[in-house]
RNA sequence: GGGGGCGUGGCGGAACUGGCAGACGCGCUAGAUUUAGGAUCUAGUUCCCAAAAGGAGUGCAGGUUCGAUUCCUGUCGCCCCCA
């Protein structure tokens, strides 16, 4: 018996391709190029997970039929290794980081290799490899060596960064600490998100409610010395450049939300005493609007100018610099325990609408310079020290946030935005000051500029205050420089080194490595635990690692290690030219392979994953180590795979049946009635335990009894995780592979269900049997395969799979390829004679989606070499219509008649089949035909009446 | 609260650019074959009506159009992201 047997071919074909290097990758690109790319996976001990092989089989599938189509394909894969789970692991098993880490990519990788998917393992690699993280070394230096010059808009060498005379007066040290202010690898003192538990700095997109991401532990701000990469330089090429690149519309807003331009005004607030009111202005009229600020005046940064005559009051941040200026002796000490305060408190959740606003009044006054009133200026958390420039001018009438103040304070509100007609406001209260309205309006009571628009007034006032000296149009980012080092051990060493004085100080001078001495190994260590202490485990290394010589000077090498990012930054650069030992990649290959053509991923890297290999690909380019300006040309992210569907009916303490729709999840995730917030059990259904009556499903014994139907994210807690393993073990690769695309489209989330794999699998014990005989004790072809002369349908059928198949992995669309190819099968499965040659075309067809079997019923169809290199099939157009079809006639647009007509039938000549169609005749029958609409071998639409 | 996405049979989904709603698959029903069936084959399967004829139907309510799952307005619900 020759049955379908995927756990014997498979593994066979496995071997075949791995022994034969098939999808080794070409030397040079002969003819056009792909490079289909996935975003490669963090090697977790928990092995592949179902979701990942969605996006990798649809690489695959891309990658396959490229090759066939002629294409010089790249697709690799590789590991993201680093990062706290191996880290935590090792501490939790005392064994080493590296060890674990290995033994978790040997697993995904015999998973991988057991779904068949054409990669060139040649060019395996991991972040963790020192070969690697020597590269990300170098361009770490990249960064450190660049500054950017706004001007040009480009990263520079530090070399060329002009130094001012005053700073070349002071000596050889000023100069370098000027150009290490200046680079794009920088340190600071910011304060930072210190998790004692993790024992590491959190960047802030790693905090989630105040609790890390990571394990959910409290998280701290205090202030320590850290590496930051200046990405903030780079804001607007980083947004301009989306224009550029084929992504979802929605991940290129998420960019641009992330990155948050606003444009504005910079307007600088007096304060002082009142004579010197009327100097500042005259000298500001003389000389213009400063580029630093002075001692007696307060700069903000407003994305509304045009409310400036609205601003009662100023808000500076806790960490401003002019806290202590400001600070009256009356208000010295209610200020200092409000920053100390406000110092425990996470940018989070100062921003958290949800909290009450709170502040306190630092005793001094500022002046409004547009009408020259004096405004008090306030200490509150709701400004951040980090954005803009660290104090507001509010103007409560108009902004959410300080309305919410000012009520609390009882300060004073004046609204100088009259909200148009048609606001989804009271204006009344507004222009009564009791309401806030955040909208563009027409200006009044702004002096002269009453009745502009808000657009205009913008323009005005800025003209207004750069003529004055009293500001100047300005533009903003949300985006911050990026917190770039951790305190860890499971991560890539900076390769920078303090140089030390004779007592062994730091004396605050740095440099990097020299490139000759990377990589930066990590050092052997006995205990990398982390202590609960800000100084990182690399502290603990012995002096041998931690301290080095050069030209006679002392160092001590930097001990914090970088974020998970790091690796993950540049590796779609590393596939090109995995083992170049002397370039992280040469400008030959990248020059013929970038930029990545296809790049599919999940969602959750939207942003940051996306935005920081975009930066650092910039830097490489703006130093000429690249020629492409965007690494990744066309991006998808696929859907999430959910666990299969499930029936939930809730029980009260009485264990009687409560209605899912008066259950919902109360605060604490647990479900409740929803009225008196008593809490249920789930139950969890058997499917035959449910029934759909109506809009809902209920239960099958009590029908009064409503219950839930959806489907939830796969989670270990709820024990619905698929294992790709056991769907290979008993279905086999192919069907997995097919019933991942058949499923729906790829970006979708959408619930898994077994019995759709078992759909799938039948669907190649067709295909199977459509050209083996099942029966024949070797394996033969069935007796209706042969040397047939194709029928018209026979052949059609096929042109139309093709064209249909061709074209939907062209956009992506797997699910309709698959149902196409389907559609072949049920029709030559009912085909007593089959042509040899047609089957061989569908078997090409099958063989991105399918390959193993493909292979086996190829060669069966007596082909010695692998199909992975056959031609693509090609279909004619004129052999994709059919010769007649049958078209819907309908009157008033109700279908009332059908009529077989030849394909290309004139709308003339339609029209008259049409009317004379006995069923329309009799329906038309004392009717005026008013109209008549033709679309040709569509459909006829009467309209009569 | 803000932003984005989505609502089509019992389920996953299909429908080109506004032109026969429900392709393909799961599930279910009946039959054939079989010692057996979680195998295979055949037929059926949106809903209402006993059937036919007919009617209703793409979350709901409107609108544009000869014609709307598709476009517009409003509304309800769900999901995701941000706060």
């Amino acid at each position: 018996m020759t049955k379908y047997n995927p756990a014997e071919i498979e593994p066979r074909w496995q071997r075949f391709w791995d022994e034969n290097k098939t999808f080794k990758t070409p030397e040079k690109v002969t003819g056009e190029k792909l490079y289909a790319l996935d975003m490669f996976p963090y090697p977790s001990g928990d092995g592949l997970h179902v979701g990942h092989p969605e996006g990798y089989t649809a690489t695959d599938i891309v990658s396959r039929q490229a090759r066939m189509a002629g294409k010089t394909v790249l697709h690799p894969m590789g590991f993201d290794a680093f990062g706290l789970p191996a880290e935590e692991h090792a501490i939790r098993n005392n064994a080493s980081p590296r060890q674990f880490t290995e033994k978790n990519i040997n697993t995904f990788v015999r998973q991988l290799k057991n779904l068949g998917f054409s990669y060139d393992w040649d060019r395996q690699i991991s972040t963790t490899d020192v070969g690697y993280f020597k590269w990300t070394q170098w361009i770490f230096l990249v960064l450190f060596d660049t500054w950017f010059d706004t001007e040009q808009q480009k990263g520079r060498p530090i070399s060329e960064l002009p130094i001012p005379d005053e700073v070349l007066s002071t000596g050889e040290d000023e100069v370098r600490k000027y150009q290490d202010e200046h680079r794009l690898a920088f340190q600071s003192h910011a304060p930072v998100n210190w998790c004692p538990n993790l024992g590491t700095v959190l960047a802030n997109e790693e905090v989630i409610d105040g609790l890390s991401e990571v394990g959910k532990h409290p998280v701290q701000r205090m202030p320590l010395r850290q590496w930051m990469l200046r990405i903030t330089s780079y804001a607007d090429r980083l947004e301009n450049d989306l224009e550029d690149v084929d992504w979802p519309e929605g991940i290129k807003k998420l960019q641009r939300d992330w990155i948050g331009r606003s444009t504005g005004a910079e307007v600088d607030f007096h304060f002082g005493d009142a004579e010197g009111l009327e100097n500042w202005q005259s000298t500001r009229a003389a000389d213009g609007f400063p580029r630093n600020q002075d001692e007696d005046s307060l700069r903000v940064y407003t994305t509304r100018p045009d409310t400036l005559f609205g601003a009662t009051y100023m808000v500076i941040a806790p960490e401003h610099g002019a806290v202590e200026r400001l600070t009256t002796d009356e208000q010295a000490a209610a200020v200092k325990k409000y920053c100390d305060d406000a110092a425990m408190k996470s940018d989070r959740d100062r921003q958290d609408d949800r909290t009450k606003k709170t502040g306190v009044f630092t005793g001094s006054f500022a002046v409004n310079p547009v009408n020259g009133k004096a405004i008090p200026i306030w200490i509150a958390d709701y400004v951040l020290a980090s954005y803009g420039t660290g104090a507001i001018m509010a103007v409560p009438a108009h902004d959410v946030r300080d309305f919410e103040f000012a009520t609390t304070y009882d300060l004073e509100i004046i609204p100088v935005v009259e909200p148009p007609e048609k606001a989804d406001v009271d204006r009344e209260s507004v222009m009564a000051g009791k309401k806030c309205f955040a909208g563009l309006g027409t200006a009044i009571n702004s002096g002269e500029f009453d009745g502009l628009s808000t657009s205009e007034f913008k323009d005005k006032i800025i003209e207004r205050l750069t003529t004055d000296g009293m500001g100047q149009a300005a533009v903003n980012y949300k985006l911050r420089d990026w917190l770039f080092s951790r305190q860890r051990f499971w991560g890539e060493p900076f390769p920078i080194l303090h140089e030390l004085d004779d007592a062994g100080n730091k004396t605050g001078m740095i440099r990097g490595v020299p490139e000759e001495d990377l990589p930066v190994d990590l050092p052997q260590l006995e205990d990398f635990k982390p202590h609960g202490r800000p100084e990182p485990p690399l502290e603990k290394a012995d002096d041998d690692w931690l301290y080095t010589v050069i030209d006679g000077v002392n160092y001590k090498r930097e001990t914090n290690t970088m974020p998970q990012w790091a690796g993950s930054c540049w590796y779609y650069l590393r596939f090109i030219d995995p083992d170049n030992d002397g370039a992280f990649v040469d400008p030959e290959l990248e020059k013929q392979w970038m930029p990545v053509d296809l790049y599919i991923g999940g969602a959750e890297h939207a942003v940051l994953h996306l935005l920081y290999s975009r930066f650092w690909h910039k830097v490489l380019y703006d130093r000429g180590h690249l020629r492409t300006s965007e690494p990744f040309k066309k991006l998808v992210n696929q859907g999430m795979i959910l666990g299969d569907v499930e029936f939930t009916a809730y029980r009260d303490s009485n264990e009687q049946w409560i209605c899912a729709s008066l259950i919902k999840e109360n605060d604490e995730k647990k479900p409740a009635v929803e009225s008196t917030g008593e809490i249920v059990h789930a139950i969890k259904l058997e499917p035959d335990q449910a029934e759909k009556v109506g809009e809902n499903f209920v239960l099958k014994s009590d029908p009064k009894i409503s219950v839930d139907s959806r489907a939830y994210k796969m989670s270990k807690s709820r024990g619905n995780v698929v294992n790709p393993d056991e769907i290979v073990a008993e279905y086999g690769a192919d069907s997995l592979r097919l019933y991942l695309m058949f499923m729906g489209p790829l970006e979708k989330s959408k619930p898994w269900s077994t019995n759709g794999v078992n759909g799938v699998k039948s669907f190649l014990d067709r295909a199977w049997r459509m050209i083996v005989d099942e029966e024949s004790e070797t394996l033969e072809l069935n007796a209706a395969v042969g040397d047939h002369e194709p029928t018209d349908e026979q052949v059609r059928t096929l042109h139309k799979t093709i064209k249909q198949v061709t074209k939907d992995i062209e956009v992506l669309a797997f699910n309709t390829a698959i149902s196409r190819m389907m559609e072949f099968v049920n029709f030559f499965t009912k085909q007593e004679q089959r042509p040899q040659p047609l089957l061989e075309q569908f078997v090409l067809l099958l063989s991105p989606f399918a390959p193993h079997i493909s292979e086996e019923l190829w060669k069966l169809l007596g082909h010695d070499s692998s199909l992975a290199y056959q031609a693509w099939p090609q279909y004619v157009e004129s052999m994709t219509v059919d010769a007649a079809n049958e078209v819907p006639i309908q009157i008033k647009g109700k279908i009332k008649s059908k009529i077989m007509v030849p394909t290309g039938t004139s709308k003339d000549d339609l029209e008259q089949l049409a009317l004379a169609d006995e069923k329309i005749a009799a329906a038309l029958d004392g009717l005026t035909v008013r109209k008549v609409i033709v679309i040709p071998d569509k459909l006829v639409n009467i309209v009569a009446g």
